[in-house]
DNA sequence: AGCATATTCAACTAGATAGCTATATGGTTG
DNA sequence: CAACCATATAGCTATCTAGTTGAATATGCT
């Protein structure tokens, strides 16, 4: 139980593949394209794909050469959104504590 | 910006602090309890809780001998809940997938 | 003060993983 | 079929971190 929430919370515990939610939440993108804007290689935005194809965060769909991914769990924004707003308030809440000190 | 996101998911990406987090949300408990409730070392539970505490999930209240944890930020609380119904979710439809065959 | 208990710190080990390079696979076009 | 393109995979290295062990610190008791 613990271990599988662990698990999806791994998923997003790392930069790149935020980034390439990022850029998938305008619409499906190549991944050559992906790898272009973010200066990856394209084999690590493969296989950043991948895990997130695995957790079915993320579908795949083929189109001649091409391989265009797209957000498949929408949920994924909420959790994001929810994680920088937290963020927010903390920093927030240390500003304050600096103008008002005991 | 994506890389403090991904620090946030990264501090829930544990199953034993998933499981400290669970524990502490009755109300604060001690390193020891918690140590004794988990089968873990004391060592790992004060190191784990170091790091949410750092993060501000977690407050400390030391009480004599003892160092008393509480959780300060239920936020997360509502991202579990979100992962553990997104999880729940997926479960179904694969089980709908199976009894729908193609 | 001296001793016992609770917590933390420091150094280490083992396992996981992000990123790289090179190669393989799948698909298209000549 | 052969050449070529986009994507995926394999092998490797470096880095990170969960957990252990043992010492250090802090608090309470006699």
């Amino acid at each position: 139980m613990a271990s599988a929430i662990a698990d999806r919370f791994r998923l997003l515990a790392e930069p790149t593949r935020l980034r390439l939610l990022d850029l998938l939440s305008d619409g499906e993108r190549s991944v050559g394209g992906l790898a272009q804007d973010l200066g990856c290689s394209q084999a690590n935005v493969s296989k950043h794909l991948a895990l997130l194809a695995d957790a079915g965060v993320v579908r795949r769909r083929r189109d001649g050469l091409h391989c265009f991914y797209a957000v498949s769990d929408p949920a994924v924004f909420v959790l994001c959104g929810q994680v920088c707003e937290t963020l927010r308030r903390n920093a927030d809440a240390r500003v304050a504590a600096l103008r008002e000190p005991a």
